[in-house]
DNA sequence: AATATAATTTATAATGATTCTAAAGTAGTG
DNA sequence: CACTACTTTAGAATCATTATAAATTATATT
């Protein structure tokens, strides 16, 4: 998922007009070889950078909701002021360098099994999700 | 922990003084058996149904920040839109009902050992907390 | 017990992130 | 080309949280 036909497919696929906005948005995203974790205002700044170009700050948070319902992106909790979103949709688990503020993905394999032992009756588990909080050595 | 000079004596020793909201604050949060989950908003809710007296939401603020940096509050971040915080500040794991948007403790023993087998140099593990969402059974 | 001080509370203003609004622009359809 | 529905946008509105500065209160000192 490299070249704009193939964004333009991405998008048209799942009821989203490729527009300029949302192209720019796709490649800055998609178009990179590892995991791209960032705030809405990460991106933006990004934005500014690559296209020189403004694209509203509206626009670039309905984008993202998009993208999120639509299942491109995926939204982390790990920090009561920051909102973090991730390119990697997958189930995975996440360190987070408490000294840089840096959110690094685990792998499923990198996190032995988990095995909840509880269980509540009429409910059952959707999703398990680990963070792993890192600091320096000293 | 359930009465007042016990609330006062916790207060003094860690070099806050007792003053009639935060004692207030206190009765509300520490003195039950079940760990409790709250917002600010709950508790802004819950003080002034309590107490009939309006506390102003600054000192609530100020009380629940130097309760967590005291170490008699822990603060969850589960969901992008609402902080929570949590009674219980022993190491422990959470499940969230995506339905109710309820959290419920899990003891560190209802979730297995946890092996994380990824490191990183110059980089020790400080945490890992386990968030286990769970849905209704249909 | 009165006084001095430093901490605390408070209403209100300020901030910052996100969402809303409604007008202007654009993509897709026929 | 013309029409319609979708999208973008600037700016306003909202919401949670933090800052401010004056009034109040707790504690130590006399």
């Amino acid at each position: 998922m490299n070249n704009n036909s193939d964004f333009i497919e991405k998008l048209r696929s799942s009821g989203l007009r490729p527009t300029k906005q949302r192209l720019e948005i796709c490649k800055l995203l998609f178009d990179r070889k590892k995991t791209f974790h960032f705030t809405i205002s990460d991106l933006s700044k990004n934005l500014k950078k690559v296209t020189n170009k403004d694209i509203s700050l509206a626009t670039i948070y309905n984008t993202v909701h998009s993208f999120k319902k639509k299942g491109y992106l995926k939204e982390i909790s790990i920090n009561a002021d920051k909102s973090y979103f991730d390119t990697n949709t997958s189930n995975h688990h996440h360190f987070l360098d408490i000294n840089t503020n840096e959110l690094i993905d685990l792998k499923e394999d990198d996190v032995g099994n988990i095995n909840v032992k509880k269980s509540l009756p009429g409910k059952k588990i959707k999703s398990i999700e680990v963070l792993v909080k890192i600091e320096n050595n000293n």
